[in-house]
DNA sequence: CGGCATCCGTGACGATACTG
DNA sequence: CAGTATCGTCACGGATGCCG
């Protein structure tokens, strides 16, 4: 048997960005961290909304993400008994590495493939960067046309969820157009709910904030 | 004769990041990237800036990243002829991204291993995002053991180059041990200096405010 | 000599099948 | 459900050759 599977060969360079590359540079490494930065996740979760991932590529990234400390194994107590992946905190220290990709990508999903998967909380990333920044942590609830998914702005943990929040401070509806330009940037709240294009839902003073600032 | 070469295939989901990671998720490319935000270079500085890359692979990058727009080729006029590579705007705008990863990174540089690489302007990046912003464009020289580079603050355009500057409004002098704490943030200018570790050159403003803020 | 193109060996990847 | 086993393919790294 080969004794270990062999990683990625190392950059070999005394540079900050090269050494995040050897960490989290190989193909889907930092999708799955995206899945998981929405907290516990199973394998098969995972799996489904990877799609094209490969299951012993996914094996083997879990595996790797492991020994590097990013994520950690933990199985949930019976009923219900089943092995989740989660983040350590040094995982969700990439979550300004992804809001950038994410930021920088946005344009790029004017062009809709008919290829193209679709989860709701993947519009999550785009928005983080853009709502304001509450002074206490807050949830917010986001209703698009593919699902549900809430952010926790200004909190530690997790930065986002799928499906939705137990009680949101605020909820937003709207399609998954205006969502996009929502996290593009050409689009803020306030224009969005005055085209009447955005719901905001909630009596809290961040729904207030949201709605007219 | 193959009728192009296949890029890698697309992770084919509406997601933002997943867009990005299309674009520069591949080996290399990022990089590439670095090298380039430190102003146009050469085929060949490339390949022995990028120790470990294959010719091959370069080439494919760099046609791949002029094909997405993120990277042009431009012939010099002589004397000196060579053609050069250079960012457009929307290379330029993977700053924040590789910024990200160099933060999150820095960590890993405690370790220097005897294989590793180094150039003096890969200190660059972590730098970028630790020193205060000031309010108008503003270059600093930086002067560590492995060389000379410089960063360029508060502008457009590249967002540091490689050797000395032409009229720097600030000096640092500092080895590289100390540029990399500087980088992980675990110190500051001001406390290098009093350590006696960093020594501040210039007697502009913001060489003023580097001292002591 | 700079800027690639070609060839080749290795290993990472993707798809499917299968197992505890 | 949570992976492991197997296999074909392709991308990568290294070396060399070509051409202005």
């Amino acid at each position: 048997m080969p004794p270990r599977q062999q990683r990625r060969r190392s950059y070999d360079q005394y540079c900050a960005s090269a050494r995040a590359l050897d960490a989290v540079g190989d193909r889907w490494t930092l999708l799955i961290v995206r899945e998981l930065l929405g907290g516990p996740r199973r394998y098969t979760d995972l799996h489904t909304d990877l799609p094209g991932v490969s299951t012993d590529v996914l094996a083997a990234r879990l595996k790797d993400m492991e020994a590097q400390g990013l994520a950690t194994r933990r199985r949930l107590p019976p009923p219900g008994a089943a092995t989740v992946y989660e983040l350590t905190p040094r995982g969700v220290g990439l979550l300004p590495v992804l809001t950038a990709l994410a930021e920088w990508g946005a344009p790029d999903l004017a062009e809709r493939r008919p290829t193209d998967a679709v989860r709701a909380h993947w519009f999550a990333l785009p928005l983080l960067c853009r709502l304001p920044a509450p002074e206490i942590p807050t949830v917010v609830e986001v209703v698009v046309d593919e699902g549900v998914f809430h952010l926790r702005l200004g909190g530690g943990g997790p930065a986002y969820g799928d499906g939705p929040a137990e009680e949101p401070d605020a909820r937003l509806v709207l399609d998954s157009y205006t969502c996009r330009e929502l996290g593009e940037g050409v689009l803020n709240v306030e224009q969005g709910v005055t085209a009447g294009r955005i719901k905001v839902l909630g009596d809290g003073p961040f729904a207030a904030a949201l709605r007219g600032s």
